[in-house]
DNA sequence: GCCCATCGTGAATCATGGTTCACATTTTCG
DNA sequence: CGAAAATGTGAACCATGATTCACGATGGGC
């Protein structure tokens, strides 16, 4: 046997898949999903196009393993901001300004993620992303029901509606740009408070737990 | 002088370009933009695919004309509903019902027009439709606003929201197919509802007002 | 009928960008 | 080192679908 993979070959092929795709995402942050094509994306990673294929079988899935890792590092900061808040009642709100804030800080890759239109099979990889944030979402109404916080409701429906008008008032094409800091703090915080009005939480309670909803620093 | 177009002629060609529209639109209808292509959409006018770019220069003019008629057709339909309503209050509650009766029954449609992913020059000029619908409500919100029946609020940001809100829930790829006229029904009153109530009404005012607002027949 | 302008045609062209593959390079190990 | 296996390469290939254009058909005026 003339050739046996070694442990320094697998960590290179690792290395390199990896570097694929981190390739992807920057090309994907910096120019949405049109900038995500094989030859940059290959020379990002210092490697041939064709080499790509050795790694993906092809680009459709090259996506979906972006669009899973986003996801879980999104989903994973809207975890941890819902567990860090007392209740089940102002875990909604930290949740959902959460996820306000960061795709404000990233927009141009949450728009990739999100809106910006692609070919129907990468849209339907990105699929994923949209689902994970809405059944994260879906599960903290659910909770908040169930604590007697909200009244009864479709958590599913309410859950998407609520992605859609996040997604749409901040970084739609609707969206006004709210480059400073000052305005997107005013954006996230007034789409969250619509957001938890939607849910049936009454205005003067509602602002009561956004206020103190801190700024999470931004990270990575 | 051998040749002047006559009347003739005139009506012809404009008969022929609103045919081009007409295939256009059934094409969207049927197969969303994924299926305007030109040439099924010539085939569809009976015409031969070049003769399609003797009356629009570019594809991209042909999907901007048809986007134009479809958000005029919409925003109308939206007005009557409003100015058909006692007042400020119960315009809101009927304009948004009446998109959101409207965009499911024709669903492939309005995703056409509105989520579907397509390129990026299409998508451009698809932008009139959802532009067009937001600052319709944009208007309704307004007027809700200075006669004192909603909150001061940011009535831009707000209308963003809601079209995001309504598309997501009940076209966007979470919304769970409501086929059946009473799920339907139902998906329509519960989402503007949820409108009215992220708008800062309290929900015992919007179950009243939702409630009257019945449903128009069909049309054309 | 004849001439000219316009209209209609559809096969050929172009552009884009993913995918393949014959070949070169590298790695492992006797 | 040499053979075998795996990797890397990038130019060529392919698919899709918009756009062009040389040519024939049609319409209008004399």
């Amino acid at each position: 046997m003339p050739y046996r993979r070694t442990d320094k070959v697998t960590r290179r092929l690792a290395a390199r898949r990896e570097a694929i795709l981190t390739a992807a995402r920057s090309a994907a942050n910096e120019g949405g999903m049109g900038a995500v094509l094989i030859a940059p994306v290959a020379e990002r990673a210092g490697i041939a196009a064709g080499t790509v294929y050795r790694y993906f079988p092809a680009k459709t899935d090259l996506v979906a393993e972006l669009a899973t890792a986003v996801a879980e590092q999104e989903i994973a900061a809207m975890r941890r901001a819902a567990e860090a808040a007392p209740g089940a009642l102002s875990a909604l709100p930290a949740a959902i300004a959460t996820f306000a804030m960061r795709a404000l800080r990233t927009r141009r890759l949450t728009w990739a993620m999100l809106t910006e239109p692609v070919e129907a099979e990468v849209d339907a990889v990105r699929l994923v992303y949209r689902q994970s944030i809405a059944r994260e979402l879906e599960a903290r109404i659910r909770a908040a029901i169930n604590d007697g916080h909200l009244p009864a409701q479709d958590a599913a429906l309410s859950a998407a509606a609520l992605v859609g008008a996040m997604v749409e008032g901040l970084i739609g094409p609707l969206a006004s740009a709210a480059d400073e800091p000052a305005k997107a703090r005013l954006a996230v915080q007034t789409l969250t408070l619509l957001a938890l009005r939607a849910l049936g939480i009454v205005d003067a309670r509602a602002r009561g737990l956004v206020v103190q909803t801190a700024l999470p620093p931004a990270e990575e």
